[in-house]
RNA sequence: GGGGCGUUGGUCUAUCGGUUAGGACGUCGGCCUUUCAAGCCGAAGAUGACGGGUUCGAUUCCCGUACGCCCUACCA
């Protein structure tokens, strides 16, 4: 009687356990450039964290710094998420009950909890000139000390001579007053214990010249108004969070839990940048790269599945994602990985779905046009599939299947060379007989199977391996020694194309053409 | 200079004290085949950065060193 009753208990329990709607987090990205593969990566966990716990994942932008503003970035970022299908429940552009999600139309609330934090002596105005800052720094670091602000502003004058000097029009920052003992600690979701000095850490800048916060003030009011639960960033930010910390200790607010994820290389270990990777989400997309396989990727780097699967979705990760399964080092960022996974997804594709992401590259070669005919979508998607199985990435098909659509395509030298300049003896009788049997048969009879039962027939009557008609076949057909299957590739031509291109090749073995 | 974080084959990783240190990408070889791929099979490649501890036993725990990375901005 008992033992139902505890069942009972457990699946209450665990129900509850995976709807944890408490559970807030967001990706607070920058719009100064690009949308950045670290973005989705740090995007991708936030996702994938708040959605095994059935709570929530905003997106929010931090644009507060004007210098380094892109206006086009914003949008651009949107929009690379939605490419990738890790989407928002709350954000620019979709809203939600505690926008606004964009940091420059939140300047007036910063402003009041700096003030706030002025008031309580946690803060202070300071109106060093960066003149005086440089010079502060420089001295520092030659008299090899730690390079701190070293309070001019706190110690030489009193709050109301502070006071006095804002009222009087002076431009001023507020900087944080960081206590000068004692020690900021948390346990770090992936890090376990981390500690700092607080003697260690620099009075750091919290609003601006310009009005604008730092990222550090904007970062914990936002956090905090926005009902964040869960922090779940690079770990570039690690040594920015006692700041944090402490800040949420002078506002009197309970802090999120940190979890710092492990960062992006480049092959030379250093950060992840564009000088020396591929940053860009647009990079990806345009090299032909599914979402789905980067996806894949990046869920690869630092975290593991834990019944070590290399392959699996997004709804996999949601399911199957802790913070225990990540690794703390960080992890290089290889491109050819990458291209093999995303064949493995191409390889998986239905011929539509194929068909529908490679169309695209198709018309920016020119091969496939803006609105095509049914028929000639048709005849693309057929080519496309022709290649599929050894491709990595979408871009790769254009090249690949371009001969398709050019009955006049260029001949490879190196074809040229080896079966029709000289041609071998046999090889133009071979042509000659392949059209004769073709000629009089119907389009529909003309089928892989019968265009190799055509030429192997062939083959044996003129005494020769099925190799050796087959091979210049391929190249009067295409021009190349390597590609698709012969016999599909010339189901696919049809009948008119076939014939044409084996006269045209007739021709070149005379040296009729180049 | 200071502080923090890290360190398993070229790269991504598994291991939660006892394994011949496992898998994946890449590389090389073979098979298949009308070519190129794909697929399948196989191989090479790690003294688990180094040195000390703790332990009957350390890749796993602790300390130190080295190295790498991040921060050290009125950038995020």
């Amino acid at each position: 009687m008992r033992f139902p009753l505890l069942a009972l208990l457990l699946l209450w329990y665990n129900n509850t356990a995976m709807t944890d709607t408490t559970v807030r987090v967001r990706i607070a990205p920058s719009p100064t450039g690009d949308p950045h593969v670290g973005t989705a990566y740090i995007g991708l966990f936030n996702y994938a964290f708040a959605h095994h716990h059935g709570g929530a994942f905003l997106l929010r932008l931090e644009d507060t710094d004007r210098e380094r503003y892109k206006e086009s970035s914003a949008h651009a970022i949107l929009e690379a998420l939605t490419w990738l299908g890790i989407n928002p429940d709350e954000g620019p552009e979709i809203g939600g009950p505690v926008g606004p999600y964009i940091q420059s139309e939140r300047l007036a609330i910063y402003r009041e909890f700096a003030e706030q934090l002025v008031q309580a002596g946690h803060a202070y105005h300071c109106f060093c000139s960066r003149e005086r800052l440089a010079e502060m720094r420089e001295a520092q670091e030659a008299a090899k000390e730690a390079v701190k602000y070293d309070r001019f502003c706190l110690c030489t004058m009193h709050e109301e001579e502070r006071r006095q000097r804002v009222r009087d029009g002076e431009p001023y920052v507020i900087r944080m007053k960081m206590p000068d003992a004692g020690a900021t600690s948390w346990t770090d979701l992936v890090r376990d214990a981390v500690s700092f000095e607080n003697a260690l850490i620099d009075d750091q800048v919290l609003l601006k010249a310009d009005g604008y916060p730092t990222y550090h003030l904007a970062n914990v009011v936002d956090d905090h108004l926005m009902g964040i639960t869960q922090v779940i960033r690079a770990e570039e930010w690690i040594s920015s969070t006692p700041k944090h910390l402490v800040l949420y200790q002078m506002f009197g607010w309970e802090p999120p839990q940190f979890a710092h994820l492990p960062l992006l290389r480049n092959p030379d270990r250093s950060k992840i940048s564009k000088r020396h990777s591929h940053t860009s989400l647009h990079w990806y997309r345009d090299e032909g790269i599914l979402p789905q396989a980067l996806l894949n990727f990046l869920a690869l780097l630092g975290w593991s599945h834990p019944e070590e699967k290399e392959v699996f979705t997004l709804e996999e990760l949601v399911e199957r994602f802790t913070f225990e399964r990540f690794n703390q080092s960080g992890p290089v960022f290889d491109l050819e990985k990458l291209r093999w996974l995303n064949g493995v997804y191409i390889r998986a594709l239905a011929p539509d779905e194929l068909y529908a992401a490679v169309e695209p590259f198709l018309q920016r070669a020119g091969l496939v046009q803006a609105h095509p005919e049914p028929e000639e979508r048709a005849f693309a998607k057929q080519c496309v599939v022709l290649e599929q199985e050894k491709v990595r990435t979408l871009a790769e098909f254009a090249d690949l299947v371009a001969f398709m659509f050019n009955p006049n395509f260029t001949y490879e030298d190196e074809a040229v060379k080896k079966w029709l300049r000289p041609a071998p003896e046999h090889v133009r009788p071979a042509f000659y007989q392949m059209i004769e049997h073709i000629e009089p048969l119907p389009e529909e009879a003309l089928t892989a199977e019968k265009y190799e039962e055509i030429t192997r027939t062939i083959a044996e009557a003129l005494g020769v391996g099925a190799g050796k008609v087959i091979h210049p076949t391929r190249v009067a057909m295409s021009g190349r020694t390597k590609g698709p299957s012969l016999f599909h590739m010339m189901e696919v031509l049809g009948k008119q194309e076939v014939l044409y291109r084996f006269n045209r090749t007739i021709d070149v073995t005379r040296g009729g053409e180049e």
